[in-house]
DNA sequence: TTTTCTTTTGACAGATTTTTGACATTCCCG
DNA sequence: CGGGAATGTCAAAAATCTGTCAAAAGAAAA
């Protein structure tokens, strides 16, 4: 098996000396680049995994995600500083696939790569965050986030939740939300659902001012995303 | 095979020096440091082992000690004026590997140093230290340590604790944590793991105020990191 | 063996979530 | 403008989950 390559994106080269010092004692081949054009210029070798500082001064680090999507399809994992949560969530729906807070664990650090790299080579689709609008979705950490604070919802509306924004903007009618959600074949779907997403549109509403779920009449329930 | 190498962090530049020159003698790669700044930056050239003054005038050596740890597991060696049993336990439980007091002897020094890299090296097993807060964990000795005090856990209890601090800020249900520590297949998971989450819990907060594990409602438990 | 400490178990109460059904409201269409 | 079906709302009941305790079973130490 080919060793896997990782980019380094920051700007601060005691950072990014000792992530590849780090990486290349986990196995991985490290390539550095200090600021966006290296960065782009880096795409060319192919990297499998990218590691992006979103706050690099003098650089649009969520214009520059933006560009690299354009060009490579490899998971794209920010790194940030736990204050501008809102940055995070413009990254993610800039194309990033998952987060790390500054300070990390190198630990912690390469167990989320590995993750990735795993996922991305068993062609698994499976998204690890979600966002709509300012709205984050953490899958692995079944949390909901609203900038910096947290919803919090109960074990089945958060499935809920995730199975309706991971199919948004597509309608589904109670019966099949039942099905996907609760597993059965749905019988008597009895209106569980419909008071599911009441709750979870009480609640929405309630930090965050919207509802994001919507009815379509006659037909069920969908996800908007803007 | 690499030529080892030993950062010294101390603000004496005379005992600096003439650690150096002696170090370079006996085969190793010596990086000085005169300051906790200096000390931190070099630790992006990954030294294979530090000597740390714990006693630099201005500045708290434990709390380097500590704030190292959090990113290299290297042997982390004490240079200490002081002799008294509290402060090797002392600088143990703040992620310390060995202590020697000054004035020493030169040959004694190496010595100390060659016995850590050969054990580093043999054994492969890392000198696993984890933190969390003012909370540590030494994986090899088995032992929980708040600030200076140590907390007293059986094995299980151990085991359990570090398996969740190892995957902090990650979920994980009764089952999969019974699988994780137990070792088997989780059939009748029978609540064994409620009661040890207790036990650590009400023993972490009759130490530290805080219990870390966090109860994520109809999912599992989590080791919560701030 | 006895003693002590650790681990497991089962029962229970309290808290939280999920489901249910009755009722109000909205929406579509004639 | 209604009638009827679909959806929203509410509160109570049912089901589930967690925290806690004490006693039993098992291991380790003496």
């Amino acid at each position: 098996m080919m060793r896997r390559k990782i980019l380094i994106v920051d700007d601060e080269p005691m950072l990014t000396d000792l992530l590849k010092a780090h990486l290349e004692e986990c196995g991985y081949e490290a390539m550095i680049a200090n600021d966006a054009d290296q960065g782009m210029n880096l795409l060319s070798r192919q990297p499998d995994l990218i590691l992006l500082d979103i706050q690099m001064p003098g650089m649009d680090g969520l214009q520059l995600c933006r560009t690299i999507r354009e060009h490579v399809s490899c998971p794209i994992l920010f790194l940030t500083a736990r204050v501008t949560e809102q940055d995070l969530i413009n990254g993610l729906s800039y194309g990033g696939d998952d987060y790390i807070t500054k300070p990390f664990r190198l630990n912690e650090l390469t167990a989320r790569i590995a993750a990735h790299l795993r996922r991305d080579e068993r062609g698994g689709q499976k998204q690890a965050i979600l966002t709509s609008g300012r709205l984050l979705v953490n899958l692995s950490e079944r949390k909901v986030f609203y900038g910096e604070t947290q919803i919090p919802f109960s074990r089945r509306e958060f499935e809920l939740i995730e199975f309706l924004l991971s199919n948004a903007n597509r309608v589904y009618d109670r019966e099949r939300i039942y099905e996907a959600v609760w597993g059965y074949d749905a019988e008597g779907d009895s209106g569980v659902v419909k008071e599911h997403v009441r709750r979870i549109r009480a609640r929405l509403r309630e930090y965050t001012g919207e509802s994001f779920i919507e009815t379509v009449w006659g037909v069920g329930y969908q996800w908007k995303r803007s």
